[in-house]
DNA sequence: AGGATAAATTAACAACTGTTCATATATACT
DNA sequence: AGTATATATGAACAGTTGTTAATTTATCCT
């Protein structure tokens, strides 16, 4: 099947473009570098994408695809500690997937440099999470589980931990250091922040 | 006076070259575009430095040039939330100092390509800041200014909003985006951090 | 099997990269 | 004033970059 062996080349152009965008960025990855790490001359890159940009393009696209699909905030949000700690831990699961860390790399390296890159990042990353846990903070006020604040203030305190360690895993990922260390902040994070905002 | 000229060329280059490696990186920005910004040709660069990375580390030198010289955190801690917002004081001038921005631009990009730049702002900024930090909270346990956790921890805690609130006032200076909402937030930081911690 | 299509190769291009060289010009010191 | 030194220039280098073209090889469909 010619469909399936295109598919193969363009999946593996992918796989390695992405691995080399991860480890030098856009402008030090050359496409001849790609090719040969596929086992294919720079040439026949071009009867898979248009050029380089596209490669980077598609390698990019699933970077904000959001893990935290919460339906029901509302509800969700009353359970207080309970759906907080449900939040880290997808955020923490995101933050160890090998694949999501090389594209947490890219991003990290391009989010100066890229406007596009930057835009999406503050939109599908940032506010997303922002406005999420402010609904969230917002529902748990009402109820009378925390104390009384700025929700989405609560939200970027809440959310900067976290992103903070994720740069610190992955930066540590880099050198080949151990994140076990890093593993438990996650969790320590939520028991320390509801004990700061909880009603007793 | 030669001794005169040279230094101010040199100190052009540099200058030029640390705009451009904070808008492009290092890979992205060419000896020709320096040289070009200086108003010389490429080959008199070379007079005053041996070679791009020359250039490049001179720029760097004074990324880590810390600014919280405390001295006697021993008696500064017991001033308790008078000393976590003077240390605010000093991380928000950073963050707005139009100089330090550009710096801090540079090792953002080039942090998970350069494994000197990324040991240097883990040993100079995070651990530095860390350890200042564990030792006046430690110090605000003992003497029951605060509710007693790991001051370390604690400090990881603390440090990590200001680090993210940083960036985004780098991100939203790239856009030329208004950042006077995002001024607030690092003396919120305070107020909200104390009222989780203090003992009322 | 044979023609159509997809995907690979080899070769080449123009532009750009960091760097060096020989040379010219400007400045400093005696 | 004349010489030494510092700094600039123009040209060239070898290598790399992204991309294209012509051509060959492999795969698919009838």
């Amino acid at each position: 099947m010619p469909v399936n062996r295109t598919s193969k080349t363009k999946t593996a152009i992918v796989k390695s473009a992405m691995e080399l965008f991860a480890l030098h960025g856009y402008k030090g990855t050359s496409v001849r570098k790609i090719a040969s790490k596929v086992g294919i001359r720079e040439s026949a890159l071009y009867n898979h994408f248009k050029n380089k940009e596209a490669i980077f393009l598609t390698v990019c696209s699933d970077i904000f695809t959001t893990p935290f699909a919460q339906k029901n905030i509302q509800d969700d949000a009353k359970k207080g500690k309970k759906f907080l700690a449900g939040f880290v831990v997808q955020y923490k699961l995101v933050s160890f997937d090998t694949k999501k860390e090389k594209l947490f790399r890219i991003m990290m390296i391009e989010l100066l440099q890229d406007p596009v890159l930057r835009k999406n990042f503050l939109d599908e990353s940032h506010h997303r999470n922002i406005a999420l846990l402010s609904e969230a903070f917002f529902v748990m006020m009402q109820s009378g589980l925390i104390r009384s604040s700025d929700p989405m203030f609560m939200a970027n305190e809440f959310l900067a931990p976290l992103f903070y360690y994720r740069l610190q895993v992955t930066l540590f990922r880099i050198d080949s250091e151990p994140t076990t260390a890093l593993s438990t902040l996650f969790e320590k994070h939520v028991d320390f922040f509801w004990e700061s905002i909880a009603i007793h």
